[in-house]
DNA sequence: AACCCCACCTGACGGC
DNA sequence: TGCCGTCAGGTGGGGT
């Protein structure tokens, strides 16, 4: 499932191989998939037709394309864009660079062709973007971008403020981003009355992390997925966040994880870090840490926030009466 | 503010 | 065989 290291592979891919290149030719096989543009499917090609790519930028989970337009002066406004195309990948969003002649995939669900192109090694690059996307929870819709502040109060001060989508201009920046504020983010996780997970979740709080990570992040740091966020030390909140760092990172180096076919990255293999996850997807399996003590603890599953969350009952203790 | 449920989706899987 | 319920879960919206 594409969580902030998923999501990271696919834009790094992205700059690689779209950057500077005119979108010649949009076509949306299924408007579902763009529902979030509500002035619907000829809207969206009108726009991003003879529209340049400018980056690849990433925020969490969200990842857009800054776009020149077509026949904006750039003496006008200092050339920046202020028009993106969102994609969110949702539950099994893909984006693929593929060559025209490529078959179209099962999930197929907007083609975007693209001016001929190289990477920065001089290959040619592929013709097409596609989205492939098989439950349709992602989604690409076209955005304003807007100068934001970063969801973080008190967090840094920059200047000028970044330009952000307005869609996620309520999205927290996320922990591996230089900008990202630890002090803004324990003052607001302190005045916080509910558990570290769903604070962990809280896309507006902390963002790119999903359920997998957060399970993954909270096993290493030893904390309950209900330990009330009040009660969390400036050093425990400190550990549990590079321990977010530290497993995201490690997704990162193996190219993103995958538990089946749904998740590929932007050129269409998969990431091999799934084996190497301790706590997540391993209900009845001893827990590592434990074993390595020459205890048989076993991985436990529970019902949280309608999904599952998956923790070692020894080093996780449940907090006693929702307090610490 | 916190927290709940729901909708949005497809496909795999288990039970009968 | 096949039907039906459950599960996977990110996000946004609405209600309490």
């Amino acid at each position: 499932m594409p969580e902030l290291p998923e999501v990271e592979v696919v834009r790094r891919g992205l700059a690689q191989w779209v950057r500077g290149r005119t979108i010649t030719k949009v076509e949306v096989l299924d408007e579902r998939s763009i529902r979030r543009h509500v002035l619907g499917a000829e809207d969206l090609r009108g726009n991003l037709e003879g529209a340049r790519v400018v980056d690849a930028v990433r925020r969490g989970k969200f990842l857009w394309l800054p776009l020149q337009e077509d026949g904006q002066n750039n003496a006008n406004d200092g050339g920046a864009p202020h028009l993106a195309l969102m994609v969110h990948l949702g539950m099994s969003g893909q984006l693929l660079i593929e060559d025209a002649e490529a078959p179209d995939e099962k999930h197929l669900k907007v083609r975007l062709t693209l001016s001929p192109g190289t990477d920065t090694g001089g290959n040619v690059a592929p013709a097409e973007l596609r989205f492939v996307d098989q439950r349709i929870f992602g989604g690409m819709f076209l955005a304003d971008l807007v100068p934001t502040a970063d969801g973080h109060p008190g967090g840094l001060a920059e200047t000028p403020l970044p330009l952000v989508p307005v869609e996620a201009s309520h999205i927290a920046r996320d922990p591996l981003d230089p900008a990202f504020s630890f002090d803004a983010f324990y003052q607001r996780l302190r005045a916080r009355k509910t558990g570290i997970k769903r604070a962990l979740l809280d896309q507006g709080l902390i963002s790119g992390i999903g359920n997998i990570y957060a399970d993954e992040a909270l096993w290493a740091a030893k904390l309950h997925f209900a330990r009330p966020t009040d009660t969390l030390r400036r050093k425990d909140a400190l550990a549990l966040v590079d321990e977010c760092r530290d497993v995201m990172n490690r997704a990162l180096d193996a190219g993103g994880t995958s538990f089946d076919s749904l998740y590929v990255n932007v050129n269409g293999a998969s990431g091999y870090f799934a084996r190497s996850l301790n706590a997540y997807g391993r209900e009845g399996e001893p827990c590592p840490r434990c074993a390595a003590l020459g205890l048989d603890t076993r991985i436990r599953r529970d019902s949280f926030m309608n999904r599952s969350s998956y923790t070692c009952p020894v080093c996780q203790r449940r907090p006693r009466n929702g307090r610490w």
